[in-house]
DNA sequence: TCTACACCTG
DNA sequence: CAGGTGTAGA
């Protein structure tokens, strides 16, 4: 592909040839390639750690030499003269390839907060309130839908498929995005190299750092460039801290000389490469925003629901987003009452015209939602986001996985949240295994021993981080959401048994939080001599209004419902009243709040039905 | 017998 | 949050 000179380019046109031949060309290129076999050393501690990260290639150089980190640093830049240009270049390209690597395996600190608070505080709870035990069953939603919902999955497997397809895709397409990025490094080096014999001549005395590596903190757009700096950076010091070697000036003396005489070269690679990706995104993005409403469209087949609007309005919601603002700044209401979503039930339909009367005290658009997607990204995040949960977040075919897939940050690959507990037992060697077993004969075959393959085949293609995320979010809606409810909102789930209890555990497990706070705030209130149950309200910044939100909503980066306010409150009445009454003696005095509350349930709103709304 | 649930535990 | 358990309803 660059069998032309090189030399006849300017700096610029040089990587607008390659972006524009690489690109161009990227279908044709053999996939095999994305799993280079000089890769196996380093992809096997690729994203265990950003510090692995400049070892785990070194390490590539000495497979025979002991593993000290020390040694690794040495051998990098090793001081044998007659090593060839080419090794140096070897080590180079690892060093790039490794950059990529990490850039899609960097792990997900997202859901990393934490809730230790929270935790002491429901412990103390339950230690405090042990005495009553269970018999506070609920009467159960009177349908069940999933013996009907069987042969809908049975029947599914053709949508799944497609869906699979459109996985592999993208994922293809972004594997070779990720290849093009490489081959221009590689040309890079060698444009970069040819450069420093030019000017090889040109001694350098000053060692002060380059100028851009004062730039400390990498924003996600740099981010690329900025950790190749300080590679190079690091190699640099690496080398002058240990003395002079032929290598240490070769090395200074071109990295000098890359400041100076390839600074444009730099800049323009750094244009060229954040421009190449923003047009692999966009396209990816398009692809998938079309993807996602055929997925709505072959859900509609299978969950007779009303989801007519969601597929139309959902895939453009990014891009609307101004439109959105434009329209609620032309009709700015100050409602400041809160908008029964219960009492009228207004049709699903009429939500996303009526929320934007209530007053909001922060930006909020058109929908409830606000997530990373209806901000403005940066491509280097989308594409991470891409890289990290995929289009629909499955990793359908995790058998084609390469083998440095396994040692990722589970959460940083896409792997269905429950495989993160079980990702590093034996089980997913199963997975390994060429024994065929595709996605959708998973299925068929987990029937029978469906506890067995809970945590393991199915969630595969299960739920996500985002997935919980959203449930999370529902939560705000429905306190029990019905298992219908839970098939129409999670389209790009699909559902087995497993599935649908995940789910309802999540839920199951939000109400178990929800209640262990109303309980324990209603009691710490009559401890206080709280005495009329008027004085028990919620608002947005009440304490107990903090803890939900920070339970369900830790970003923080969503518009809690009004009526969720609301429901609380009678929550936290509810158990005022119980205790203050001394109903709490009996062993399921809860039931009846449980009876209360579950019928306060919302519908949740339209936005939710989309697939890739998160 | 299956399912959803609350509760408990790690 | 998930696993385990007992319960109640279908």
């Amino acid at each position: 592909m660059y069998d032309e000179p090189l030399i006849s380019y300017s700096n610029r046109s040089i990587i607008s040839h390659l972006l524009r031949k690489t690109i161009h060309n990227k279908k044709a290129l053999d996939e095999s390639h994305f799993y280079l076999p000089t890769s196996t050393v380093s992809s096997s501690t690729m994203a265990d750690s950003s510090q692995e990260d400049q070892s785990s290639v070194s390490s590539k150089d000495s497979v025979a030499e002991s593993a000290s980190p020390g040694r690794h640093l040495s051998t990098r830049v090793s001081p044998e003269e007659d090593r060839p240009l080419s090794d140096h270049l070897q080590a180079k390209r690892a060093r790039v390839e490794n950059i990529i690597r990490s850039m899609a395996g960097s792990p997900n600190s997202r859901l990393h907060g934490d809730s230790e608070r929270a935790e002491s505080d429901t412990r103390e709870a339950r230690e405090a309130y042990r005495e009553n035990k269970r018999k506070q069953m609920l009467p159960q939603h009177q349908e069940h839908s999933l013996n009907a919902a069987a042969p809908a999955n049975r029947g599914s497997s053709s949508s799944s498929s497609s869906k699979d397809e459109e996985c592999h895709k993208l994922k293809v397409q972004l594997q070779s995005m990720q290849r093009i990025l490489r081959q221009l490094q590689d040309k890079f080096l060698q444009v970069y190299n040819q450069d420093d014999a030019v000017h090889e001549d040109r001694d350098d005395t000053g060692t002060a750092s380059p100028p851009e590596n004062d730039d400390t903190t990498p924003s996600k757009e740099s981010g690329f460039m900025f950790r190749i700096n300080m590679d190079e950076e690091l190699e640099r010091k690496h080398d002058s801290g240990k003395g002079g070697c032929k290598d240490r000036v070769k090395t200074d003396r071109s990295y000098l000389t890359h400041q100076r005489g390839g600074k444009n070269l730099q800049e323009t690679l750094k244009h060229e490469l954040s421009k190449a990706m923003s047009e692999s995104v966009d396209r990816v993005f398009k692809k998938l925003s079309s993807t996602g409403l055929n997925q709505s469209s072959h859900q509609k087949s299978q969950v007779p629901c009303n989801q007519e609007q969601s597929h139309t309005e959902e895939p453009v919601k990014p891009q609307a987003l101004e439109h959105y603002e434009r329209s609620e700044a032309c009709s700015p209401k100050d409602q400041t009452e809160a908008l029964s979503l219960v009492v009228r039930k207004p049709p699903l339909s009429q939500l996303s015209s009526v929320t934007p009367t209530v007053k909001r005290p922060y930006p909020l658009h058109q929908s409830p939602f606000q997530f990373n997607y209806s901000t403005p990204l940066h491509d280097s995040q989308m594409l991470e986001h891409l890289l990290k949960y995929g289009p629909h977040t499955n990793f359908g075919g995790l058998p084609c996985m390469p083998p440095s897939m396994d040692r990722t940050s589970p959460n940083s690959v896409g792997l269905p949240w429950s495989m993160r507990s079980k990702v590093t037992s034996s089980h997913l060697a199963h997975h390994h295994h060429p024994s065929g077993l595709g996605p959708v004969t998973v299925d068929s075959l987990c029937l029978p021993h469906v506890k067995m393959e809970c945590g393991d085949l199915q969630s595969i293609q299960g739920l996500t981080p985002n997935h919980l995320k959203k449930a999370k979010l529902m939560f705000f809606y429905t306190r029990y959401p019905s298992s219908n409810v839970l098939k129409t909102f999670f389209p790009d789930v699909k559902f087995n048994r497993c599935i649908t209890s995940q789910l309802i555990k999540w839920f199951s497990n939000f109400r178990e939080f929800y209640y262990i706070q109303m309980e324990k705030f209603a009691r710490q209130a009559i401890v206080d001599g709280v005495r009329d149950v008027k004085d028990m309200s919620i608002s947005r910044d009440s304490e107990m209004f903090r803890a939900l939100n920070m339970h369900y909503n830790k970003a923080n980066d969503f518009q809690v419902p009004e009526r969720f306010l609301e429901v609380s409150e009678i929550t936290l009445q509810e158990f005022f009243n119980a205790i203050s009454t001394a109903k709490d003696s009996d062993p399921s005095w809860k039931k009846a709040i449980y009876k209360v509350i579950c019928k306060l349930d919302s519908d949740v709103p339209d936005e939710f039905k989309s697939s890739t709304c998160l």
